[in-house]
DNA sequence: GAGATATGTCAACAACGCTGACGTAAATAA
DNA sequence: TTATTTACGTCAGCGTTGTTGACATATCTC
């Protein structure tokens, strides 16, 4: 049913970018492992009452043990009225608790409670599988070059705040 | 701030793949990577009055001329009152043609019009700067090697659909 | 002609983004 | 000390994009 679609050869040696002719096989993957890569976790976030952004407040604190609200906008993205729905629900049902600042009484210190920490857990793992599995047959180098790829699809300005809080570099 | 985090060692040999551990790193980077990756084209979209919905179902009826909905539904995973909202908007707006198969009259044969294949080039290319950025001073393989690792990501189930649509294999 | 299939459509609803406005407590600057 | 800024909470309303359920139409297949 599908036409022949074009095939973009690549080009003859490495230096030589066609940064002019879409990338459509890189574009498409990306698009389609991501669908896969956060459906996992649905049917299980469902049984809790959650949707993924309750899913990806949970990971970050559960990460993070102390992430103030500013941090966790910061990595979201969003706006905190957007955050604060579902942060609410996730306190009310006691998977995260608020506490207050020490240094600063403004601030919020997010922090998960143990029923919040095995579902992060339960979540991460079954995510990890799905990873693990791609890694499986491929070269021992293989996770050591993804990771480097995928850090630099990050936002230049964002790469450094990202690879503290993914690898814990302190040091600049 | 971040507390020390622990940080899993690979393990010895390649065979030896800890799935009980959570992969933490490749998780939040497929986060951070994705986020920014699908923010690219938004300011674009933004001006025609159209959202992400719009540009996924542009681009894969850009490169499939003559998809059917259903085939777009199984792409895009989403039901057909979901596609037909933006769908309708496309045509309305003459970004993408609908015309009556030819074997089959019930069937749609999905088609970009010339603005509409502009648009979906304008965006392919501006997430292919990206892309191209980020492999650019990887070794040569790794495109190759991404790609391998994105497509085993995918559920197995879909494997094969996703990469006759991608790479355009006709033969099983 | 009966039934299955491909698509279109109406209505209602849920999740999760957004903007704008306003309030409070605490830190900081003047 | 007073004024301002900062960190957060909240109310109200709205837009996009996903969902379910029901029903209609045209066309293909048996």
């Amino acid at each position: 049913m599908p036409d022949a679609i074009p095939v973009l050869r690549s080009p003859r040696l490495g230096a030589d970018i066609r940064a002019d002719h879409p990338a459509y096989d890189l574009i498409e993957l990306l698009f389609f492992a991501y669908r896969d890569f956060v459906s996992d976790p649905d049917r299980i976030l469902d049984e809790y009452g959650f949707g993924r952004a309750h899913h990806r407040v949970l990971h970050f604190v559960d990460r993070q043990p102390g992430l103030t609200i500013a941090e966790l906008l910061d990595i979201l993205r969003i706006t905190k009225q957007s955050l604060n729905r579902v942060l609410k629900e996730l306190i009310e049902k006691r998977f995260i608790e608020s506490r207050m600042g020490t240094s600063d009484r403004r601030q919020r210190l997010l922090h998960v409670t143990p029923q919040g920490h095995d579902l992060a857990l339960k979540l991460a793992k079954l995510q990890t599988k799905r990873i693990a599995r791609a890694l499986s047959d491929l070269e021992p180098d293989a996770k050591e070059l993804v990771t480097r790829y995928l850090v630099r699809l990050i936002d230049p300005d964002d790469r450094e705040h990202v690879e503290r809080l993914v690898f814990g570099k302190q040091e600049v």
